[in-house]
DNA sequence: TTAAACATGTAAGCTGTTACATGATTTA
DNA sequence: TAAATCATGTAACAGCTTACATGTTTAA
């Protein structure tokens, strides 16, 4: 399926840059939907010039230092385009390690479950209002043929993600102190 | 990590069962938030029973067809709840391919946009309306000590994603509409 | 009697993580 | 001048998917 491919072809569409500004890509916005360490991307990158479908320019910076600066060629927007107009099924849905946990937490004593979810709690709590501050940025809903678009509704679902788990968490947590 | 060691481990804790019942269940309420094939699960009980966190007894269906019966040792029980007592640090979010698609979307016409969207709303409504007959059957919250608890939490929260998922879609159609 | 479901495994290959490995440039 | 950041790669291993491989039992 090569999503880590359409990924960085997206993100060259947008315009050129190196591995390691890839990798910081990948921690930013998009990170909230895919993610991918400096180590497959420079792998991916190798493969992708292999093809065709990326090209570089070496850059020097400074006395010495080569930097290749990353471009999408022809080819490459060609072969984004099909994969974004493609209407894929929704397959097996993410994998969640937390929920996992909660599956099985009848094993668990009260205290100790309730414990857990405030903690997680805690943490999304921290991260949905993290994201709450970048989105105070848009005063209005972005140009949708911008890449703003795109950073802004990520945003937006990250965000209601966060929420919708709080939610959740909070329900979980009346459940068992019920049980106190 | 072995999540998957544990979520085998927290299966055969309920009671005990097959490879082959455990990948049904990997297809049941589980597989909301966890999934796993049958080749994956045949080599990791493998594995478990080398480690002495399962074990098996060999049981004839019919005239030949030997079924292992797969049970928890103690050293099991006491594996999984050390996992289950961690409280590990939210990481990474979840990857999700028609986000990353929806991030790159302004490469794409608003038509074709608007397309994949009320697809994906389709898809997501269908799975959301599945999962709410399923819950039909709790007329009361179970239990926080049975295993129904588990069941029920889970797929509370399986209804609550695809929810959440349909209303950011439903926003992001408008936002298209208005485009047009 | 035949199709669906039950039942168990292995092999090849792709995806992703952790660790190894190196060095330059910028900023405090 | 030292620390942080920039910059690029490889190797070993873990996790997961697809395909291969085989055979039995049950229900229509």
């Amino acid at each position: 399926m090569r999503v880590l491919k359409y990924a960085i072809l997206g993100l060259l569409n947008r315009h050129t840059m190196t591995g390691y500004d890839l990798a910081k890509d990948f921690n930013y916005e998009l990170a909230e939907f895919w993610h991918a360490k400096h180590s497959q991307i420079y792998t991916e990158l190798k493969k992708l010039y292999e093809e065709g479908l990326v090209t570089y320019d070496i850059e020097i910076s400074g006395e010495i230092l080569e930097k290749k600066q990353y471009s999408i060629t022809e080819a490459g927007k060609e072969d984004l385009l099909r994969w974004l107009h493609k209407d894929e099924l929704i397959g097996k849905t993410a994998k969640d390690v937390f929920r996992v946990r909660m599956y099985f937490s009848n094993f668990l004593d009260v205290e100790s479950r309730i414990k857990l979810l405030e903690s997680q709690k805690m943490q999304h709590t921290k991260r949905r209002n993290t994201l709450m501050k970048t989105s105070e940025q848009y005063s209005e809903v972005p140009d949708v043929s911008s890449d703003r678009f795109g950073d802004f509704i990520i945003l937006e679902s990250a965000i209601m993600r966060e929420q919708g788990l709080i939610d959740w968490i909070d329900k979980c947590i009346g459940y068992c102190k019920n049980a106190l």
